[in-house]
DNA sequence: CTGTATCCTGTGTGATACTG
DNA sequence: CAGTATCACACAGGATACAG
């Protein structure tokens, strides 16, 4: 386990927030739940990525053991990326994510229609 | 709703992303579903977190309706924190990301003590 | 007790160019 | 195709001091 954000297993839930928090993690791990895919796949749903930030956070899920890289010895290189057990464990943690995104964002529409201010919580 | 991250609902993921992603907004969260609490009670919790710190991560989670903030204007100030609905709709996720680590770590831990590299994968 | 106001810094992310 | 190498920068987060 590396130590990149240092407070690391002192809280479990910090823990995993640290594994899954860049930029791209989840979503990441969301398109490799659906089936493998090789980095210029990744590379075209995640529009507006870089190379290099995909590849930065590719090694990280995968010294993390979320993902598993497996690469093809041929030419042109083929690389292929899928989950890992943890990773697929990590996958329903993502989903209520989604879905809990998804009810706020209609909650959060539906108060901007309000004529007043009336504190749904 | 504010623009913080402006990628906000583009994807529901990213967007609670957005909304918890912040350094100390899950512990929050977690200590505020157990009870309310006051300013200087999550202060103790949260040791290491700064007074400014704690402010923007309350005034956001505020901004954001994941918890209320209620006055009470006496002297000296009181103030309470609780859980909104949206809020406690999120603890089922932070619960789960909580048990996701634990497993992670022993796991992990068990693994560093393999002679072999026996990929549990 | 519950905050503001400044100032500062590390790290994550991005733009761009090059490579086996 | 799947990367690496640089350079740059915003911004979250922290240290410290002050205030109603």
């Amino acid at each position: 386990m590396k130590k990149r954000s240092n407070d690391r297993s002192q809280c479990p839930i910090r823990l995993t927030e640290s594994l899954i928090g860049g930029r791209w993690k989840t979503i990441i791990l969301w398109l490799l739940s659906k089936r493998s895919m090789r980095f210029n796949e990744l590379r075209r749903e995640l529009s507006g990525i870089t190379q290099k930030v995909l590849t930065e956070q590719l090694r990280e899920l995968e010294e993390d053991r979320l993902i598993h890289r497996k690469v093809y010895e041929i030419v042109p290189a083929k690389v292929e990326y899928s989950l890992s057990g943890q990773g697929e464990r990590l996958i329903p943690i993502v989903v209520m994510m989604c879905s809990w995104g998804e009810e706020y964002l209609s909650q959060e529409l539906a108060r901007e229609k309000l004529p007043q201010e009336n504190s749904q919580g």
